[in-house]
DNA sequence: CGCCTTTGACCCGCGC
DNA sequence: GCGCGGGTCAAAGGCG
């Protein structure tokens, strides 16, 4: 009897039991299939999401190919024009050989057979910087669109936003490839701090700076330390070198030399890029001369080009050199920014450095002014005040002087009246610069953001 | 003490 | 190979 009640209660509460259990699946199977709709939605979304992407890369892609089948087309059009009527298969190889190394920004461009010479003498040089040099051919052969190549992005950035970092283009070694050196004994030592200068060939801009300062340097904001002095030949003045001491691993250079011509006029050339932050009164000078080294690398030749080059274009006449863009002492592609000069009707204030930038003696620029042989890929812009773009020369400049394009044609921006008929045919060409060339855009953003933060400090 | 400048020596590339 | 010139090193000294 008790087994029997005991069994009934015992089945009677299995029973429930097995009831309430199913109950708990019911639940939580409702809420594994609520969560398993979610998961579901949310694979779907992440598909669309993905689907997007592809559609807007692609897009991209299709966008890039054009441009790129519309530069082609321009340079086939340009190479043609200069090939001129007796065209002869000998011609077209030469002109393309010259235009492979006029135009570095061409697109799929491999290095011109001096430059692949200069590649293996410098594998053969030093066997330690294959890696580097790898990775300078690697930029040197094609740089293309907004993609800057930023070894400071790798380890600093520099405050502003817009870094083109032309060095690094020019100086990936600004990272830690340190030069080797032999000393006497035959053993072999680093240079504390020689990251990029001994590198023999490797492809460096510097960045010129010539500004009315009656004081032994500018002040650009950064901090320097001096580590040399020498009296260069042919000038009485001697240059000074100094090192960015912000960072003790900045690989950032300057020379400072007065020029022969006029003392009150200081030369001061960069070389490098900050692998640091900046004060901020630093930046506009760094972003600048980022910007305008990225712009001398992305269309610059080699500097042994200088000479054919310049035979390239007979309307430029050379002006008084600077000992700093001597052509056989300066082995670098420089770019010169001029801030001599005071334009007076100009309405594009692209530079604005901080007030203790020396303004007061008279710096002031307002743009950039382009002389080049590579007129066919650098867009030649606006002048009066000036940068000079050059390989290795510093080409002459006119003072409100708008060169554009490979017709060398030029603007007279004092001149009212033709201002105003060439402000359409300006206009146009500008769009046209600013879409083509990213070098361009570059300069064009670090002066914005030049602007930018001077109206905010 | 740390940082900077000065300055002579040294290294290296290049032209002859 | 040698000389020259540009660029850098590093010891010594100055300065705050």
């Amino acid at each position: 009897m008790e087994k029997k009640i005991d069994n009934s209660i015992s089945g009677d509460g299995v029973a429930r039991e097995g009831h309430n259990h199913e109950e708990e699946e019911d639940i939580s199977k409702a809420v594994k299939d609520d969560e398993f709709k979610t998961v579901i939605a949310e694979v779907n979304e992440v598909k669309l999401e993905n689907a997007r992407l592809k559609m807007l890369l692609q897009q991209i892609e299709k966008d890039y190919n054009s441009l790129q089948t519309r530069f082609f087309n321009i340079c086939q059009s340009d190479l043609k024009e200069s090939i001129g009527p007796t065209c002869t298969p000998e011609n077209i190889a030469e002109v393309e050989e010259e235009y492979s190394e006029l135009v570095s920004l061409r697109l799929g461009r491999s290095p011109s057979p001096s430059e692949s010479k200069k590649v293996d003498k410098k594998r053969s040089y030093d066997k330690t910087r294959e890696d580097y040099h790898s990775r300078d051919q690697s930029n040197d052969g094609l740089k293309l669109g907004l993609e800057y190549s930023t070894g400071v992005s790798e380890s600093d950035l520099i405050k502003p936003n817009i870094d083109p970092s032309p060095d690094n283009v020019v100086s990936p070694s600004s990272e830690v490839v340190k030069t080797a050196m032999k000393s006497d004994d035959g053993s072999v030592k680093k240079r504390a701090g020689d990251d990029e200068v001994s590198q023999p060939n490797v492809k460096r801009a510097r960045v010129s700076v010539r500004t009315k300062c009656d004081y032994p340097t500018i002040n650009d904001g950064c901090q320097w330390r001096k580590y040399g002095q020498k009296i260069s030949r042919g000038n009485p003045c001697p240059r000074s070198y100094y090192r960015c001491s912000v960072a003790p691993l900045c690989p950032v250079r300057k020379q400072v030399q007065r020029c022969l011509e006029d003392m009150s006029i200081l030369i001061t050339t960069y070389e490098g890029t900050h692998n640091h932050s900046l004060p901020i009164e630093a930046t506009a000078m760094a972003s600048t001369t980022s910007a305008a080294a990225s712009m001398l690398l992305s269309g610059s030749s080699s500097s042994s080009q200088s000479s054919k080059d310049f035979r390239n274009l007979p309307n430029i006449s050379k002006t008084t050199p600077l000992y700093l863009s001597n052509s056989s002492s300066n082995p670098f592609p420089t770019i010169t920014l001029d801030f001599t000069t005071f334009p007076t009707t100009s309405s594009f204030t692209s530079f604005n450095f901080p007030s203790n930038f020396q303004s007061g003696s008279g710096f002031l620029s307002n743009s950039l002014s382009f002389s080049s042989p590579e007129s066919s890929t650098i867009p030649k812009i606006l002048g009066s005040g000036c940068l000079n773009y050059d390989s290795t020369s510093t080409l002459p400049y006119h003072n409100n002087l708008i060169n554009i394009g490979s017709s060398q044609k030029q603007f007279d921006t004092s001149n009212k009246l033709k201002e105003d008929s060439s402000q359409q045919a300006l206009t146009e060409t500008l769009t046209k610069a600013i879409t083509s060339d990213p070098s361009f855009q570059s300069v064009l953003a670090a002066a914005i953001s030049s602007m930018v933060g001077a109206t905010k400090t």
